[in-house]
DNA sequence: TTTATTTGTGTCTTTTTTACGCAAATTAAG
DNA sequence: CTTAATTTGCGTAAAAAAGACACAAATAAA
């Protein structure tokens, strides 16, 4: 057999941050083609390295980022992805929370690796545009059934932290006390005898972290929130 | 860079029927390693071919099967999955409908392809016992979401049929009158002037089948059915 | 001191889900 | 031919969940 297709894998990263909203990471690709384009994070697989451990390694090398949410997301295979030869995509979906988002934001060189708000993403090299399209469609999706929002913030946050990054996510207004009934009534958030640091005027709020234990549950058990 | 993995497409494609339960497909090895052993249908991507008609390429060339619902599964590739090279297997999620899968069940020849009712399967060749597990994990979660019911039914089936196979993947008693109720509020199913061909005692009941619009439309939207 | 701003409850209404009983149409058995 | 068993078909009441909505409390800014 003479198959000749090279085997590469790309990370979607997500970031959050009140005020900017959900970003991802880009880089500035290097060489040709599509040189000078922003790209999203990822190369070659070696021959014996996990597909995960390649990611996380492009990650590191690429971005600087280490990440606590990672799952695979989509396979892109069409022939002529890429203009020189046939290179297969298996793309993944990560998270970084907040702070992580913060610190390297600060950290990475700006003419390597940027955060890139989801609302205005420049011009991407390949099919990456496809490729955050469907990333985008899956979190939007995610944060309905999963708690992956506690993935995205800080471990400790406030109660409008949370409703921030879901009313950002989903794009519509949350009524805050019927959202704040459904939440801890699923019974893994906790309330912190802490109070949140004022950002301006306004009743100062609890901090609130996630049990866990229970958080791990439904994370296998899976739930769904409609919102 | 000298890259040496291979790529190759699996599917595991599930069919129904009333009495039988949900099986799946399989083709024997003819050759090593794992000659003899049952195996998910698959193989090898051509150069410049996509990685769907991969599938469906080697889905008629081992078992003869045309299908109706395709879409990608997950993409496994560990190092070490196949014991001669390295190989990356992009997994496919198929459906059949009910009348495809009798058809196929006396045409195909029994030496090469078989269907398996997913309750007692013979060993696998490979990974692909993780692969079906998947694959399984996939199809009950999906019936609660999206109405692939459909696919695996004949194009007018009872409504008997229905409950049958959702209480067959749920593997627990559904309640028909509030089921029906459910259903029916969804709105893409019609009921229409036939009765069922009798099978045994009962009253006879209507036929049914779903109005394609409608169907597309919620397909492409989504919903939520929490039997 | 007053105003603006944000957090933090409680209750009532509406909608959805669940539980459950019985009549109708057929086949099987006697 | 009559009776029993089986399956379909429908409706209603209770329980639970979701949604709408008003006002008090704690702080910073004016």
């Amino acid at each position: 057999m003479n198959q000749n297709i090279k085997v590469a894998v790309d990370a979607i990263v997500f970031g959050y941050h009140k005020t900017e909203g959900v970003s991802l990471i880009l880089v500035k690709r290097k060489y040709s083609p599509f040189k000078g384009s922003w790209a999203i994070p990822g190369g070659f697989v070696l021959n014996e390295e996990d597909l995960e451990s390649a990611v996380r390694r492009e990650l590191r090398e690429e971005t600087g980022v280490e990440i606590n949410f990672l799952e695979q997301l989509y396979t892109f295979g069409k022939p002529n992805r890429d203009p020189r030869e046939r290179v297969l995509s298996i793309s993944y979906f990560g998270l970084v929370n907040s702070q992580t988002f913060q610190e390297l934001k600060a950290a990475t060189d700006a003419e390597q690796a940027q955060w890139f708000s989801i609302k205005s993403l420049p011009q991407l090299a390949f099919d990456h545009q496809e490729i955050v399209n469907v990333a985008i469609t899956r979190i939007r999706a995610k944060i309905k059934y999963q708690p992956i929002g506690f993935e995205l913030l800080d471990p400790k946050f406030s109660f409008s932290d949370l409703e921030i990054l879901y009313s950002t996510l989903l794009d519509r207004k949350i009524d805050r006390r019927n959202f704040k009934k459904k939440i801890m009534g699923l019974g893994f958030l906790e309330e912190l005898n802490e109070k949140a640091p004022s950002n301006g005027a306004g009743r100062p709020g609890s901090l609130f972290q996630f049990n866990v234990d229970k958080y791990r549950r439904y994370e296998k058990n899976g739930f769904h929130i409609e919102i």
